[in-house]
DNA sequence: GACTGCCAACTACAATTGTAGTAGGGTTGA
DNA sequence: TCAACCCTACTACAATTGTAGTTGGCAGTC
């Protein structure tokens, strides 16, 4: 276990990160200005981010073009994303349930969206008994354990 | 508009909260303990916290026994509940889409869960279609104009 | 070879968050 | 009445996060 399932990254840092999982490799300057020019903060201030960027792991330097460093994902954006609904999952007690109940409540879920996702639900539940693997719902809980 | 649609929690502040929309009223001390042995911080730290809360709006004093207050939510779960979400939903470009197949993905959706789902969506649907509304997908992008 | 720009590295600083100590006042049981 | 408690109010401080300035180097360019 190398650790890096511990990536932790603020609001501020994954909007840097879309930016760079969207160019998928880039220089500084190029992520700066792929930031929606409204909140769009100096220049320096994104170097900032993607130095702590990279001292977390989230990014690395893959090479030097002149004098630029070129940067890329060290985590993908799946990943990113599985953190940030763990999370979420956790405030709301292990459970999708709530959330499905909410985003239903609050419309931003339709009925299409529920029946496409029965779906595929229903097909990765064939794929899965044809490989004897269970991994329903033990996931949630097994995690948390780390620091005390 | 009060604005208090603004209330941002961190995730300590939502446990304390927990706790609190628990106990729907309640002292400082029994806050306290009532967090989990394992993560509770000193009394005063828990005191500092609901100061906070109080001064962001989310909890009230109401009123005093002993020379001790007494403090309750003011803002229902359910409502900080739909902020978080809210927030993650942005993350994910403001459809629930992605969402939802990252938990199914993650096993942290069955089928069961869905399916009872669609059922409460449908009933949804003919409620809202018998009063001539149509919420869908408007809510999502409308909500952004904020803090700019 | 000196000038102009772009870049990275380092430094700075305010706001927020997690965490807790201390002082002093009210409450109460002896 | 007064000592022991409990509670609040205030203060403190380190870590994290958002935000950016400054310095000095390399790279073309005249």
């Amino acid at each position: 276990m190398t650790r890096k399932r511990t990536i932790k990254l603020t609001r501020f840092e994954i909007e840097i990160m879309d930016a760079l999982w969207d160019l998928s490799s880039a220089s500084i300057r190029e992520i700066h200005e792929k930031l929606p020019e409204k909140k769009r903060p100096a220049y320096t201030t994104v170097q900032t981010i993607i130095r702590r960027l990279e001292e977390k792991g989230a990014v690395r330097q893959t090479k030097q073009i002149g004098n630029a460093h070129i940067f890329e994902p060290a985590l993908t954006r799946e990943a990113a994303h599985r953190r940030l609904i763990d999370e979420l999952l956790d405030l709301f007690g292990g459970s999708a349930r709530p959330l499905m109940a909410h985003l239903a409540e609050a419309g931003k879920l339709s009925l299409e969206d529920v029946r496409e996702l029965e779906i595929m639900l229903a097909q990765k539940g064939i794929e899965e008994s044809s490989e004897g693997e269970s991994q329903s719902s033990k996931g949630a809980k097994a995690r948390r354990s780390g620091k005390a």
